[in-house]
DNA sequence: AAAGTCGGCAAACGGTTGTTTACTGAATGA
DNA sequence: TCATTCAGTAAACAACCGTTTGCCGACTTT
């Protein structure tokens, strides 16, 4: 085989993902700062300066990293918001995509929860920032919907904030949860929705 | 000096306090997983040996660090609950708490944010564990009060994992804030605990 | 077919690490 | 006073670490 253009390049991408499949499998159970170059390449099969010709740094790649584990959850909650209003189904129906979401991107949302205040700087900024980016989304979607009707700006977004947090949270709490817990965290978070819900429909009422 | 019992052991938890305090200091810029022993008992003035007279390890060092950082917290939570009720100015008030405590305990703030989702699982787990003896004050404090009046004990328990998940997540966003964008998270957090609070007021109306 | 590009490798660099060992000397109790 | 305890030490251990170097050989372009 050769003389077909591309065969380089393809090869140069599937080395360059298993150095990131292997760190997000070793980030599972370690910490950014735990982990090393050395313990990357002999994960993904390659020698240790081989890592150097795909990223400067450790922190390189987790900030890709980063981007690929928020695509994901950027999915998710367009499909949440998809769904109208604050009614009762919707809660149930977005506490369950969470678990899902959680169930089968586990090891992207550990790396999330883990690095969020973890020790690296330039990590922590970048999920700091796509969460911001999340934010925003989630405020556009609310805004769109007539519950927020009347609603400054400033109420939306610090709403959309509270959603996005209580989100994380729970997809924190699902994580440490064996599948044995994993409906008493659902049950907490649905109640919990419904409580901010209910301030929600009554925040034009009173101040 | 000689005689005097008890010289032995006051240099001994001397040289512990300076252990414990090297530590926390390291751990306001990196993770638990990124310091080692010998960089502590550098920080701490005593040889690298010396370290094992007093911990095992270094997580069973970050597991006191834990039950440090809780304690002055305890504090604060308790100067919140003592004042009545839900009220506008309640709230202001707990917010500035958390201001001032995470002004006042930076790093073990920090360490407790970073921690707590790390990679040390006897860490986490500590953490986890005095986050619900948290929970059940919280709860309990709720419970006395009147606006809590007809509620089922499993909601005052879900509003009080709510209102701690806010707290935590405040004296977050603080610690990565500077000095500058502190107004405008305590406004924030300010709002939602409102909104919080009148969802709290309506919850037996509905449903 | 020849020349160039470049991803991957082995090896070496100087440095770090956690932990154990045998020891010293001051605080202690008899 | 004398024997004992024990916090702290220096030194050594083998095992790592991140990063750079020079090189090879397969792909790519001319």
């Amino acid at each position: 085989m050769s003389h077909t253009p591309g065969v380089r390049q393809a090869q140069k991408q599937q080395s360059r993902r298993a150095l990131l499949d292997a760190a997000l499998g070793l980030l599972e159970h370690q910490n950014l700062s735990g982990v090393g170059v050395r313990e990357v390449t002999r994960e993904a099969g390659l020698s240790p300066a081989g890592f150097y010709r795909h990223f400067r740094d450790l922190s390189e790649l987790a900030v890709v990293l980063v981007e690929e584990s928020l695509a994901s959850l950027h999915g998710m909650i367009r499909r949440v918001l998809a769904e109208q209003d604050g009614s009762e189904e919707i809660i149930d129906r977005s506490v369950e995509l969470i678990a899902d979401h959680v169930r089968e991107h586990r090891a992207h949302v550990r790396f999330l929860a883990r690095e969020r205040h973890g020790g690296v700087r330039p990590v922590r900024e970048a999920i700091a920032a796509e969460f911001g980016r999340f934010a925003d989304e989630v405020a556009a979607g609310l805004a769109a919907q007539p519950a927020s009707e009347g609603w400054p700006e400033a109420d939306v977004r610090m709403l959309a904030e509270l959603y996005v947090e209580h989100m994380v949270a729970t997809a924190a709490a699902f994580l440490e949860a064996g599948p044995a817990g994993e409906e008493r965290i659902a049950r907490t978070a649905r109640t919990q929705l419904r409580l901010i819900t209910t301030g929600r429909r009554h925040w034009l009422d009173e101040g």
